[in-house]
DNA sequence: TGTACATCAGTGAACGCGCGTTCACTGATGTAC
DNA sequence: TGTACATCAGTGAACGCGCGTTCACTGATGTAC
């Protein structure tokens, strides 16, 4: 572990990055901070990322991968309101990634692991929409998804006083409102 | 206009800094860029704001009154959905104003100004979900709010390829499957 | 109508700081023979 | 089994830059008499 090389130093940089911009959002990121926080050179994460915007590529890209391996789950073990409850779920456990994972503005268009992973991430509440039959499938994709990811920005953003778990109990029940089963 | 005294700097660097915040972000937030661009010495500002937080205050008090106008407007207008909509058309007309308003972390807690005007911003919102009359209405005032703020999240984060416009159409497709009327 | 003075609004030089990036480098590891 | 060498991984000093803040100040405006 200790010692010249790290042994895992891109992974230990993206969940040092994450809990960095959990603290204090993107602006607050500082890649000399984390690498003091890991105890390596503060240029050392350049062999790994390239830059400061790959760090973000790289998070973007863990979190969408993270993101489809959650939804997929819940999409398997019961109702569709479990994968829109996973989606909160997985904002509320992975701040910091969620922040970065939907802001275009902020990553690499051209990066291809960005835009594959992208598209892979909200798949699962696609299917599930659409398995639904609804009338309107764009508006009730729109809807469930604009939903479970408002709620997620809200209560990230402070604006609830709940606890996560009450925040879970809340995206469900706004989601058995959207879909009455 | 021109002189020693600018009249309107107040507004003048809320204004500079609500486009700059559209554009670049939080962090992208320079207070001497914006001076620059006004036109202005850049510590003109402290009179006004005491400090860089001072500004953020001003531009959620200013976003919190703007949007309780325009829900309070819609309200009255027509049906439930139309404030609803009216919420959406807010964030994606002034996206400076909309990043800061919900972000606790970002703000002054104590400011008093900024916690009246928090309360009054969605009072509409709340007020129009209670006369809807649904039987959870705790779970109603979350999936509504959590459904525009997260069509318009989504929206300003790049994750649409749609115009204004029609999102604003899919936001009011999306409300009509929660609230059915 | 004029004058003195207080208050308000904005200036500009200087500060220390932390940032991402560049560069030439050193240490560790793997592979060919 | 040993040795040479290429490659990979991380170092640390130095860079220029833009930032928010501090400070003593100057110009403009309003008010009392």
């Amino acid at each position: 572990m200790a010692g010249y090389h790290h042994g895992n130093l891109r992974d230990a940089i993206l969940a040092a990055a994450a809990s960095a911009i959990a603290r204090d959002g993107i602006g607050g990121l500082s890649l000399r901070a984390i690498a003091a926080d890991i105890g390596v050179s503060h240029t050392a994460f350049r062999r790994h990322f390239g830059s400061r915007e790959g760090v973000l590529d790289g998070l973007a890209v863990q979190g969408n991968r993270w993101l489809a391996d959650e939804l997929t789950a819940a999409a398997g073990a019961g109702e569709f309101r479990d994968v829109g409850v996973a989606y909160v779920r997985f904002a509320l456990d992975h701040p910091g990634h969620f922040t970065v994972m939907f802001r275009t503005d902020l990553l690499d268009d051209d990066d291809p692991e960005v835009i594959a992973t992208r598209a892979t991430a909200i798949a699962p509440l696609r299917d599930g929409i659409r398995a639904q039959g609804t009338g309107d499938p764009t508006a009730a994709m729109i809807a469930a998804w604009g939903l479970v990811h408002g709620i997620a920005s809200l209560a990230l953003g402070g604006a609830f006083q709940e606890s996560p778990e009450d925040v879970e109990d809340l995206a469900r029940r706004a989601l058995a409102l959207l879909f009455p089963s």
